[in-house]
DNA sequence: ACCTGAACACCGTTCAAGT
DNA sequence: ACCTGAACACCGTTCAAGT
């Protein structure tokens, strides 16, 4: 069953003292490890660092080793993507019943935003990929469930859904393509505001000057909060709508 | 004067006849040329095209060459940047004063969209970028007098000014992201909605079942479109609220 | 003052040859 | 059945040597 998924499957259930067995749950083993060390690997060394055969070194093994556990690069990716979604399923944790589906989509958006900006290498190679495999099942049933308990129609709440998960990775990945760039890059883009905005002349920039302030103060996070609750009053307002009030 | 801003200088402005002149007309010339190279390979090629090498054979120089043209490749992907930018205020075009500040933001979301999404490559190198440049400045003050004229104060006007530009430009990298895998990859990214989430238990994600249809036929410039709108509803309530509505 | 060729330290990926 | 070494076709970037 679920032939697609070899990534995460179960670790040897069924074929008692096979001959598989041995070798399939020690695969698995080598493949948990191998992800382990891209996290870290990531986590350490930026997107830059997270190669093949820095990663083959880092467990020990030849890089061709790699390439028995993935096909490609894009396999690890995709796990990696898997995993990045189990670990956000994981601090998510158990779910009250009585929490509304407005405060269970918030603990989603804060649980992606902090684990998403934690590794934002991994951010970047996945922010946009679909990987089919069963944490990814269980988070969309999890959001699709938010939007369909808000009375939503499938149409609507699918579009809302898109729009909340799309928008929350797309705001993580634009932070995590920043905190990759080189620490010398990475400030003259952040200091751009100050350096060159500050000093830009009254009469051609008249608004942008009155914000200067402002425009160097802003903090990401609270882009990325503003986003999730505009959706999430779309999301009311539609659903009110449709109820006729 | 604004010596930070060299890939958009006016073309040999000043120094009537001077030794400098015309050297850095070629210059400029040069460097137009290598970035118009660039727009046309990225489309042609895609992301993994865009190479150092590849642009300099395309402009038949040496590599070397564009070393002197740009520091590194990063000042290459600002100058891309700045370009894109000069492209949508081109396409914008000039504004009617009559024009709502809800219509003018609509208007740039719009163009965003048919810019960035033409070019995914460099939507993809650059949506996370700040340049500084000429283009980028105007844009900011165009954006943020739409914020401004709405009636909200300076912190708010940035924080929702921000929240409009980076939520449209993450979104387009996504869709961007997506668009630069490998055909064969992209195919089998689009059909997993297909492929896995139209075959799931009944029992275990009732949900997603319910939702099939709708999940493979939602389309990205909806996605898009929802999430603009969101952004703008919360700019009207923000602002008929400061207005003491 | 500009250009060229060659090199450095990397990539992802493949494959024949070993055990 | 697994591992190793070497290779292929690339990268971004630098630099001495030419004109």
């Amino acid at each position: 069953m679920a032939k697609n998924t070899s990534t995460a499957a179960p670790e040897g259930v069924g074929e008692p003292g096979g001959g598989l067995h041995g070798r399939r749950v020690s695969r698995n083993l080598r493949l948990e490890a191998a992800v382990n060390a891209a996290f870290a690997l990531a986590e350490r060394e930026g997107l830059a660092g997270l190669t093949m055969r820095r990663l083959a070194q880092e467990i020990d093994v030849d890089v061709t080793a790699l390439y028995r556990l993935f096909r490609d690069k894009d396999e690890l990716v995709l796990a990696l993507c898997e995993r990045t979604i189990e670990m956000e399923l994981d601090e998510i944790g158990d779910l009250a019943p009585t929490e509304s589906w407005q405060d269970v989509l918030r603990r989603v958006a804060e649980v992606t935003w902090r684990v998403q900006t934690r590794f934002p290498a991994i951010t970047e190679l996945t922010f946009a990929r679909t990987t089919g495999g069963p944490a990814e099942r269980q988070m969309v049933e999890l959001l699709l469930g938010c939007f369909a308990r808000a009375g939503l129609d499938p149409t609507r709440a699918v579009l809302l859904y898109r729009t909340f998960i799309d928008t929350a990775l797309g705001l993580c990945a634009g932070t995590a393509a920043l905190h990759s760039l080189q620490p010398e890059v990475r400030t003259k883009d952040h200091t751009t505001w100050t350096r060159v905005y500050s000093h830009l002349s009254e009469a051609k920039f008249p608004v942008t000057r009155a914000h200067t302030d402002a425009l160097s103060a802003v903090d990401d996070k609270a882009i990325y909060d503003t986003a999730v609750e505009a959706v999430l009053s779309t999301a009311e307002s539609w659903a009110s709508r449709s109820r006729g009030v």
